[in-house]
DNA sequence: CGTTGGGTTGATCGACCTCAATAAAAGTGG
DNA sequence: CCACTTTTATTGAGGTCGATCAACCCAACG
């Protein structure tokens, strides 16, 4: 896990050679969130076979935007920030990966987003031409690809309702909400919501500005709702938050 | 085709028994775009026994938001408006769907969003249960579903853009190049665009009030960006549109 | 006809943005 | 370990874009 921290590794490295990859993912903490979950043991195989175990720094790139997509990723550890850039510099985030996510559901030839580490991240890596070749002879692979795609739509809409049609106090307590719920199904904690991004980051995921998320969270918390902790946030008035999130 | 127009056509109609149904299938003119195209004799012939053709008049409930989910749809004349309500009676428009839209990409077992017809529609219906068992035999048709999954979604981030960042009258441009692209696919008009919903629903599309959509239109059009006319609008000024509609 | 549902236009208001200053935290190099 | 810089977060004052409220037009239709 030492090489998760090393300074230099700007470039993915490997952490274990594909012949060890197995032992890899018996222990791997999140096989039962991730695109592996209910693949039987030749499909499983086929799937470990491509895989590459890789790491990022803080910071470091996964992909970016348009550009040809060469590999996908399913994340072991740590979290990425993915996001669309207007030609003016406008950001939009279109969601954040955590342990469990897989990055290329789509399957498509460019990047239809940026992705980049908002911590250390742990991920398999996969070829996208051979992965794809995969999907063509393992449906039951496709199936829950597709299982997984309709689920990150789902979202999609969710979030579209969050931008289009609530408040920015709405917006961050919806924002706070559906991460806990995530984070919940990785580590079980209920209360604490790590916060891995910035301030900028949330607003520009929720349509906001830095300076409106910041007088909301203090409100919030100001109204004993939540408490500012470092890297995060500790959930105090659930029923109150559960109201103004609403459905 | 009278049979779209019947006035007691509150409940689909069969426009023709299931014998026929492959006749139908021939002359369907949405059929390279849906997602019947790139399935060879068999396949199609498999979806084509689960068929219903069926119609709703202009306002027709297609279904509801949160019930279970009994059939899915493959659009092929009209269009159809599918928006998720808050509590309070605020809406979100997550889509239109036009002719070779596929309604139920998810195959969730409960509709994540209600569906109701602007225009008198048609659509093949298929029992949600026995088409999402016929995709575990036909990989193919699971693949081409996955496709259009992952085209929804690609589509929903463009749509978190435009409602996180940009402006009234970047949304306005960005929902009319937006449409003008599908239609074109669909009837090859270039700078006509039909528009079959109200400025309500375009308001509720882009996080609008109708007030707004519809000043800018009329700014749009005092500019000679644009003509509107009955049920739609006439591009004039490309450059200036695809301009402020960025990317 | 009157009625009803869309659409447009104007006047006013307020939620959120912008700009600016400061504080706190996290690196960085000696 | 401590000065120094850089990044991130908070707070305040003032401005603006789009919402709200209200009036009116127009076409469809019973």
């Amino acid at each position: 896990m030492a090489a998760l921290r090393d300074p230099g590794a700007l470039t993915p490295l490997t952490l274990c050679p594909n012949g060890h990859a197995i032992d890899e993912c018996s222990h791997c903490k999140v096989r039962a969130l991730s695109v592996c979950s209910a693949l039987d043991g030749d499909e499983l195989e086929a799937l470990d076979r491509l895989a590459r175990h890789v790491a990022f720094d803080a910071r470091a790139t996964l992909f970016e935007q348009d550009e040809a997509s060469e590999a996908v990723f399913n994340i072991t550890g740590g979290s990425v920030r993915l996001y669309k850039l207007l030609p003016d510099g406008r950001r939009q985030i279109v969601g954040f990966a955590l342990p469990g996510d897989f990055l290329g559901l789509s399957m498509s030839d460019r990047n239809a987003f940026s992705a980049d580490a908002l911590s250390a991240v742990s991920a398999c890596q996969f070829p996208r031409q051979l992965f794809s070749d995969l999907l063509d002879e393992k449906p039951h692979l496709l199936r829950r690809l597709h299982t997984m795609a309709s689920h990150e739509l789902s979202l999609a809409q969710d979030q579209m309702v969050i931008l289009g049609r609530r408040t920015a106090e709405e917006k961050v307590v919806a924002f706070l909400m559906g991460l806990r719920k995530r984070w919940s199904r990785i580590d079980g904690s209920t209360v604490h919501v790590p916060l891995p991004m910035t301030r900028q980051d949330i607003g520009d995921f929720l349509g906001l500005t830095v300076e409106t998320v910041s007088r909301m969270l203090t409100k919030l918390a100001r109204e004993k709702a939540l408490v500012i902790v470092p890297d995060g946030v500790r959930l105090l008035d659930l029923p109150r938050l559960e109201a103004l999130a609403e459905c």
